[in-house]
RNA sequence: CGCGGGGUGGAGCAGUUCGGUAGCUCGUCGGGCUCAUAACCCGAAGGUCGUUGGUUCAAAUCCUUCCCCCGCAA
């Protein structure tokens, strides 16, 4: 099939390694513009503008599709299908009705719930046991077009936000091919949206650990935060991020540092973590229990 | 030229301002104590102090070249 393919991420990119695979023509990719990134704002380009390039397919980078221009480029491809996998642009009506298969989507979550950018980490932070990849059909509300394919699949208790990516963007990939193989054979089913729940951007001051609540709700912020932004503290005068952590029973004074089975932790509201996985400013990812061999913190306090 | 921190035995750190024979916590190895131990005691091994050149009687420490790592911001 004739596809134009859209998306940014890590997450997009076996999406459309997939569909090349399967020998779909794909005639032009569409990503964000690159960005200035990283040390020293050096131009970034996005995973899957790197992809499209080794496969020589066309990139095409627009700041906007909500111009006529953008629409007649698009147009001028020819595209049966259009292919969106976290692009991180809203397709205007005009662009939505260019191609006569429709616009699908793949998104991270089992829809209706966690409409938006981040589905995956808001599923791991609420501390959600299941969760999935849903192909629908584009409408001009965010994510709320017609359910075409979905499937489901189990967090780990220990599983982080960046683990369950790696996962369902394969699972997405996977469910994509099958679903545009059988495009016309499907009947889409409209979303309940008095289901519907919304899984805003990510903040990074969402990531702040506050000590006094419990355990539990840390574990998952921790959980849900990790690789990227992080949970993050202050231990001693400096912050810290915490990568990885585990749930003790003991209680104590919130915010206060101790070592419990010989690992670095700290009290909760309820409970208390051991912060096993730590990077402090300026340091490299390092275990807690190292960490606690050059500092002296026990009976300190965490902000 | 976005701002900033750092590279010291296997790990995490101190020492660098005011140059002078490398230190701490832990790990490892050997021995001891103990019913026992992530406990305690004794002892040992292990470091060209990231790299280059320089200053000096003497450089981890001062000046210089380059490499690598990381935090913020975006």
């Amino acid at each position: 099939m004739r596809i134009v393919f859209m998306g940014t991420p890590d997450f997009a990119v076996p999406s459309l390694e997939a569909l090349l695979e399967a020998g779909h023509e794909v005639a032009a990719v569409y990503t964000q513009p690159d960005k200035p990134k990283g040390r020293g704002h050096k131009l970034q380009p996005p995973p899957v503008k790197v992809l499209a390039e080794e496969k020589g397919i066309p990139v095409l980078q627009p700041a906007t599709l909500r111009t006529a221009e953008a629409a007649e480029t698009l147009r001028g491809f020819m595209p049966e299908l259009i292919v969106v996998a976290a692009y991180g642009k809203i397709l205007p009506p005009e662009i939505l009705k260019i191609p006569p298969k429709g616009c699908i989507n793949v998104h991270g979550s089992l829809l209706p719930k966690y409409r938006g950018a981040a589905p995956i980490q808001w599923a791991v932070l609420n501390g959600e046991k299941k969760t999935g990849v849903t192909i629908m059909q584009m409408a001009e509300g965010m994510d709320t077009g017609d359910v075409l394919a979905v499937r489901e699949t189990e967090i780990g208790e220990e599983e982080t936000s960046g683990e369950l990516f790696d996962r369902l963007k394969i699972l997405g990939a996977e469910l994509l091919l099958e679903t545009v193989a059988r495009l016309s054979e499907i009947t889409p089913i409209p979303q309940n949206d008095s289901e519907a729940t919304m899984a805003p951007m990510i903040r990074k001051e969402m990531a702040e650990i506050d000590w006094s609540r419990p355990a539990r709700e840390i574990h998952c912020l921790v959980r849900g935060m990790s690789p990227w932004p992080a949970a993050f503290c202050t231990l001693g005068e400096k912050r810290v991020k915490v990568f990885s952590a585990r749930v003790l029973p003991e209680n104590g004074t919130p915010g206060e540092v101790a070592v419990l089975g010989g690992e670095l932790a700290v009290y909760c509201g309820t409970g208390a973590v051991q912060l096993l996985e730590i990077q402090p400013e300026n340091g490299k990812r390092m275990r807690g229990a190292d960490y606690l061999r050059g500092h002296a913190l026990p009976g300190g306090r965490a902000g």
